[in-house]
DNA sequence: AATTTGCATAGACAAAATCTATCATCTTGA
DNA sequence: TCAAGATGATAGATTTTGTCTATGCAAATT
């Protein structure tokens, strides 16, 4: 048995069909059927089924291809982890990032980073926290860009940059007058929210000490589904939103008026690259970390007179 | 590269030594070398120093050999599934057992169940809870019998028996007067423990109500290494223990005037099988069940009533 | 009945793994 | 210091394994 008998049955399992599945290792559809009849004599059981079209894996078959790609996935596991101990960057990047911080940083250093890189392939999705922690237990993610710290023991946080929360109020607010603002100046019953699942919501609704009980309910209830949207909210319906600093970056001088900031220690939230325990790409990730950091302004790097506030 | 590859450099990684590894692999020295610098040119990375004496893994190589170990062991548990879903029953099992039931219960199944299987290899080693529940974590064991249930999401644990806990006391106790006990009557002052780390120990802490403090201290501390030893305190020092079930049916005619049962429903301990979650030897735990519950007395089977006491 | 589809078989060939024999280098101790 | 021993590398022969092309056979389809 080796790791060829192991991809020919996969292959099979995948397709249900020899010949394509032949076609997809690459070799002739003898040399598959050979080597598949080969395995099944070496360990003395059936795997497949082939009285039945498409042909089927047999009830021993479904659990020898069980224990096959755990194994095809480790080997594949070892050539990256090669390729990494050569300084290669090559290759699969598969990355989760939250849509609060997507929107804002990707379009800082995606493009040079890409061309940096020419040889690695980028795969980014937007998804929750939640999302992210299950896909890079799942081995579906490689490394997830989002809000920590996460309490999770099984994951590795590297922080990137500290991001101040900032309050972005029409003018009518009463403590637009004021240059400072604490959590208290902002009145809960006119603050725009993200939709729950956003980490963003459930760290405003910690640092303005809410939990959104006890509210009065206006006439118009909703949460948005992105931070352009808060802002659209504020400027079109009044009221007060929080925002993070990359999006106050992207800002016109005109709308900056509206932008307040927190009195120091400014809360902030942190964002890290996160990894699972025995990832191997590690060298991809210091590079990743190095071009992010470059990207997102100096002042954002240090902690100092910050404070993070919990998710 | 193919697994063989990789056995062959977690030979040389174990040995230190060409000669050496060759002859575990059951291959020359020249075909051994040959293989491994064929593999070292495949990857493009130097895996062994032999310029030293004995030879060392270079740093590269350490990663390399840690995933090689991953890989090989997931195709031995291949061949262990393979083996399984043929129904045979050998190979090596690695059995966890806490010392308070190991010392009653082996030799009721032991022997008849290696007679019957001669082809199975059994491990059998006396840890405490904590110890078999590392042990199958890290695929050192390949199962545990213990007292659950332990709320580990990650562990199986198929229940064996229901082992009553009785009292055994010297004469000069007043409760020995009655026919059947409650927890309350056991005088703590006068109760003999096992030293921590038993499981027992706990259950018996657990059911008596006690957390073992406010007591008063005595002109001797003992806290004893076995059920044996609690037994053999009651007799020359007087007081009272609790002991299970199975170490009762040892006792001589005369010792078991000293034993008092509790009032229905009696408390008991629940002895499981318990292993990890993708243990593939199933049927053979299966068997060792069957053979475990004919071994031991028919009344214990049940739960009828009976309490299980945590732990 | 003829055709197509899908896997198995046979024989040839090429690649690989392994063997025996031998070499090169380094260490050690008389 | 130099021969002996230990250790790994190299060379060439041989066996084993993997793969190909060509073809066969059975079942499904037209």
């Amino acid at each position: 048995m080796n790791i060829q008998h192991l991809k020919y049955i996969l292959a099979v399992d995948t397709h249900r069909h020899f010949g394509k599945a032949a076609g997809e290792c690459f070799v002739t559809q003898p040399t598959l059927s050979m080597m598949i009849r080969n395995l099944e004599e070496e360990l003395g059981i059936r795997i497949f089924d082939r009285s039945r079209q498409p042909v089927i894996p047999t009830e021993a078959g479904e659990a020898v291809i069980a224990q096959a790609k755990v194994i095809v996935r480790e080997t594949e596991r070892l050539t990256e982890l090669i390729s990494e101990l050569k300084g290669e960057i090559k290759g699969e990047l598969r990355m989760g990032i939250i849509p609060t911080v997507a929107t804002y940083l990707l379009p800082l250093f995606l493009n040079s980073f890409l061309k940096k890189y020419p040889l690695l392939k980028i795969k980014i999705s937007e998804l929750t926290t939640q999302q992210i922690i299950d896909q890079l237990r799942s081995h579906h993610l490689d490394l997830g860009i989002l809000a920590t710290p996460l309490n999770n023991e099984l994951l590795k946080e590297q922080p990137l940059y500290y991001e101040q929360f900032l309050v972005y109020a029409s003018r009518d607010e009463k403590m637009m007058r004021k240059k400072y603002l604490l959590p208290g100046d902002i009145d809960p019953n006119h603050l725009w929210l993200l939709e729950e699942g956003h980490c963003l919501r459930t760290q405003v609704l910690n640092l303005c000490e809410l939990r959104r009980k006890g509210l009065k309910s206006s006439n118009l209830e909703y949460e948005a589904g992105s931070i352009e949207t808060l802002k659209k909210m504020v400027d079109i319906n009044h009221g007060v939103t929080i925002l993070p600093e990359l999006a106050i970056n992207e800002l016109s001088e005109k709308d900056r008026e509206f932008v307040r900031h927190f009195k120091p220690p400014v809360p902030v939230r942190e964002i890290s690259i996160v990894t699972y325990r025995h990832f191997v790409k590690q060298r991809i990730v210091t590079i990743l970390k190095e071009e992010i950091c470059q990207a997102v302004p100096a002042e954002m790097l240090s902690l100092k007179r910050k404070k993070i506030t919990e998710i």
